[in-house]
DNA sequence: TCCGCTATGCGTACAGTGTGCGCATCGAAG
DNA sequence: CTTCGATGCGCACACTGTACGCATAGCGGA
């Protein structure tokens, strides 16, 4: 098998011998390289992105990316605002705040189990890096409850999202750790449900507990939607006796 | 320098010239191994800590630690559990259910930011190992809310603590953001407010809640608390509307 | 006192990781 | 045609988690 890389050890290299750089490939850039690396997030988890491997599925080598993104953590950063595009706010000013509140909530949630790795970087970063598209987020929210009359609009936002954060990042633990194991939520769950009744079974109110959950045997992920609709209903009701008649 | 280890290459192996196994120290343990591990986490932060470091400090080679602990990942979540016991929940029963919750909430703040690496722990692993520790702290809090009258103790205290978990990720991120720039917390925040204003410029409603935040310039530890106790309020108020009367 | 046996420590090795450095090559500008 | 800046890339370094097998220490029984 003959190879033609300039750089082979015993063969004198010549110039004739050598590869076009690739022709056809879209060239790297940013943008490219930020969306394949959110598509290998997605699909394989935040452990199993190296710049190695993403630098392969562009046809380049690792080293090439640093071109275009100065560190790893840069990439992430700028994965994160990428994403943050998809996260939906309705405008403000409309009659109903807290339809409006529960719609950018709702979107946030899913958003963040859509792409599991997203609550793990926020919650190493912080939100140090502001992009764009994080920016643009924050300030439609603060329209949003500015609109709704609250008179300490932050105070408002953190409240609600701090429970959003809360409870997707949890979510999205559990379903990274389904996935891991290859099964459905459901098979998942009957396969953990011994275990766990064996483990609470020591604990009178957690058995208790279990039981009531495990007696309504449904959709598990029916069950974490209404969980999140009602610990969010929760919020906004505490929020409702604040804003000012 | 001469060095005197069983497998230095050259040197023909004595038995003689081989040194005693440490006589001194108190030996390797599963709770010395997890001891440790949590005060490098809590003194360097999660990314410093590697098996390698970690066994040096023991006076013991990496792989040795193996025989205590099966792998890096079973090290964190032992070392989860062990931090988890440092969280307070009072005894169910009391007149003040809010009091109780309060109080329990708070335990679990300053203890994610005692351990700032707890909550990314959290979200990697979820909840899928079920220490003993972790296990009395649920099982405590749901004696606390069934005893204050919830018929669903455990969506009650998903929505508690969902938020609770949600605003320390948020605050041990940033005080890990501050404690790596090797500033206190006020001299981060002035060093930060040129670009934060710069960067809000843009945006309206960002830049009129800045100024409102900036114009109060007291202790941001302070404010952080402050910003705790209202969503707690918050979520209480709106759970309290949902005891039976 | 001696003999195995088990539990424990550790050196070596392997397959990775992020990334700094310098060279090769390209397209465009002068 | 020459020159130059931008881009890709091979190599190398320091570091990671951990599998493997050997060396040893302490102990229970003969």
């Amino acid at each position: 098998m003959s190879r033609s890389k300039t750089t082979d050890k015993n063969p004198i290299p010549s110039v004739w011998a050598r590869e076009q750089r690739r022709a056809d490939q879209p060239a790297l850039s940013r943008e490219a390289i930020v969306r394949e690396a959110i598509a290998m997030l997605d699909a394989d988890g935040i452990e199993a992105l190296s710049m190695r491997k993403l630098g392969a599925r562009l046809n380049a080598g690792a080293t090439s990316l640093y071109r275009h993104v100065a560190t790893k953590d840069e990439l992430m950063e700028l994965a994160v605002d990428e994403v943050a595009a998809e996260i939906h706010v309705p405008p403000a000013g409309g009659p109903d705040w807290r339809a409006a509140v529960t719609e950018a909530a709702g979107s946030f949630r899913t958003t963040a189990l859509r792409h599991p790795w997203l609550t793990l970087v926020l919650g190493q970063a912080g939100l140090a890096y502001l992009g764009p598209n994080y920016m643009t987020f924050s300030e439609r929210l603060a329209a949003l409850f500015t609109a709704a009359g609250f008179p300490e609009p932050s105070r408002a936002i953190d409240a609600v999202f701090s429970y959003v954060i809360g409870m997707s990042t949890t979510e999205a633990a559990w379903l990274t750790t389904v996935a891991r194991a290859g099964e459905t939520e459901s098979e998942f769950v009957a396969r953990l449900l011994p275990t766990a009744r064996q483990v609470s079974a020591g604990y009178d109110h957690l058995a208790a507990a279990e039981a009531t959950t495990a007696a309504q045997a449904v959709d598990p992920a029916r069950l974490r939607d209404d969980k999140f609709a009602y610990g969010l209903d929760v919020v906004l009701d505490g929020l409702a006796l604040r804003l000012p008649k």
